[in-house]
DNA sequence: TTATAAATTAGCTTGACCGCTAATTACGAC
DNA sequence: GTCGTAATTAGCGGTCAAGCTAATTTATAA
């Protein structure tokens, strides 16, 4: 789960997409004019992001809209403070033993 | 660079080595012991963590020591802020154009 | 229903990653 | 030097991610 998270956002690409969607809301086809990849390309690296729920799609007629998932980045925000020992720095985690 | 990192911590086994080595300073040979998979194994990890600067190695007689290192793991969480917009939620971004 | 645009899925090739065993380096003890 | 322990590097097979083009779905418009 967290796994997926940070597989998602290995990718410049997919980092990227992150921060045009933090400005707001955009179609696939916006999303895959500002890159040099081609459609298709852009088309698989949105569903690994929505696999890891970094993002949510909503059909609108023809397009289809996507927005950031806030929580779940500040989720895995949170599981790297953890690491530091800024947040609970207790001696078990729940994470890390996935 | 921030490429880098989220790759290192795309891993559960290496997640879990960071957890670990929060509770400080760990060898190779302790490392390896927790884990089922074989000692190479573990030292690629190692190696693959070490090389996203996420943890730091020394030489201690017949011993390698690692630690975590902070700095670069809160930077990698700071990073993740600010696609939520916690941190300067400015509209350009330095680190996404990579 | 047919046509057209938006987006995804299918199929393929290439390259990287993961795990192992075997071989090699690095160091301390003798 | 040589022996033993700690750790990494080399090499190999299997699997998975990334990119493309082509084909297919989904929905609006005529």
């Amino acid at each position: 789960m967290t796994n997926s998270v940070f597989s998602a956002l290995s990718h410049p690409l997919r980092r990227q997409v992150m921060t045009l969607l933090r400005k707001g809301p955009k179609t696939s086809g916006e999303l895959a004019e500002v890159f040099d990849a081609s459609w298709p390309t852009v088309s698989r690296h949105l569903a690994v992001l929505k696999d890891a729920d970094l993002i949510t799609a909503e059909r609108k007629g023809t397009s289809v809209i996507y927005r950031a998932n806030t929580s779940v980045i500040e989720d895995a925000a949170a599981a790297l403070l953890a690491l530091v020992g800024k947040d609970n720095g207790d001696d078990d985690m729940k994470e890390a033993a996935e």
